[in-house]
DNA sequence: AAGTGGTCTAGACCACGCG
DNA sequence: GCGTGGTCTAGACCACTTG
């Protein structure tokens, strides 16, 4: 298992910035290059993806400068945070109903995998998902270890994801689950990951807290 | 004004593209060498610009690839699509509310610039935008064209910008402007863009209408 | 064996900001 | 005039997939 040098310097930047002041300059490349005993453009490409991540910004013609902790780049919709996931259901349906075959873009007697989990922190609960992926697309081994997956995004790896944000009032089942009342207005999130070829591989509608499941993105 | 041999390399690879089926095979990094006259790690940067982007993808030693267009990245919280945009209220305040003093981390007596505009697409309104902005951050120039201004990541060009999602049901004052009903749940989106040094520049809170202004993230 | 992308080097010239 | 980041070159070796 081979660290590529890039990384390894990537990760000693992060570590030296991680005590620096924002708006403090790093050193300049030519310096890195000397330290690090790395070519200038290899000492370029940990700089630029540090820069490209939010920890470092960079003024032409200045210098390197160490950004302020709130713009590091997050989205919330791809990596929610939570601390635990309760799985309701889990089941597998011998066809599926018609979002999900439009979603998966599957015929309606294809086998799908389903479950419900709740995701919550800190012992509250801040959203219900509902998860469906076509049976067919799972090998034997993915398909045992799906109920210990905790974020989906594994499946990511190697494709994209794309969200959807819906206003409603929370569903009169789910009230109870997220702990509010009824009619209180609640978004609903609706994510579908996709594989490089462009075929949709997991659909997920979630229905999430509406003050404790903060949708958050620095971009 | 020069413009980069990868960024006209860029342009040339998404003409080439655009005619292309998803998920066929691009020529390799060594046959645009020759056919561009331009080194490998040229050619790359302008590869590696697209794949980040979302135009293509790569399979490591296989080669590089069309995506399907649905995977093109995009971000409508950062560009909203929207054709007309009409400014209800346009004036400065000689101090602002608890809440804008908090978001833009100026004292309460400090003068702003506030608008109230309206986002409209295909003549439906898709929704109202309330704009703060820190007087003594505008050149005169700037203050001057604020009005004429559609798109304010203008400002966001040497920054970040964070946004945030509520729901809420529409505000009374706002329902008819959106056309939409009393008591129907909304998003609420507050965006702060930053500049490169962390302190926050503009303060929008949006309301948008639950149909037509579709908040859709590619990633 | 041939071809691909992934990494890396050791140089180079440029435009621009700053003192 | 010096130092910075931005661009660019012409090579190199590697691990891996595929015919």
């Amino acid at each position: 298992m081979k660290i590529p040098l890039y990384q390894q310097i990537k990760d000693k930047i992060i570590a030296m910035i991680d005590i620096m002041e924002p708006n403090a300059s790093i050193p300049s490349e030519r310096d890195f290059t000397d330290h690090f005993q790395a070519s200038r453009m290899t000492v370029r490409k940990a700089i630029n993806e540090l820069v490209d991540e939010g920890y470092l910004y960079r003024d032409a013609n200045r210098g390197t400068f160490v950004s302020d902790k709130r713009l590091i780049k997050k989205n919330s919709l791809l990596t929610p945070e939570f601390d635990k996931h309760t799985i309701l259901y889990f089941d597998v349906k011998a066809s599926c109903g018609e979002d999900v075959s439009l979603k998966l873009n599957i015929s309606r007697d294809t086998s799908v995998v389903r479950f419900i989990r709740i995701l919550s922190k800190d012992n509250i609960n801040i959203a219900l998902e509902e998860v469906y992926i076509a049976r067919n697309q799972l090998t034997d081994d993915a398909f045992n270890d799906l109920p210990k997956l905790e974020n989906f995004n594994a499946f990511f790896n190697r494709g994209s994801a794309s969200f959807t944000v819906i206003p409603m009032l929370v569903p009169i089942k789910y009230a109870n689950l997220l702990g509010v009342k009824l009619e209180t207005p609640i978004l609903s999130i609706e994510s579908i990951i996709y594989k490089n070829d462009g075929s949709p591989l997991v659909y997920i509608k979630s229905f999430n807290h509406p003050v404790y499941r903060l949708i958050e993105i620095t971009d």
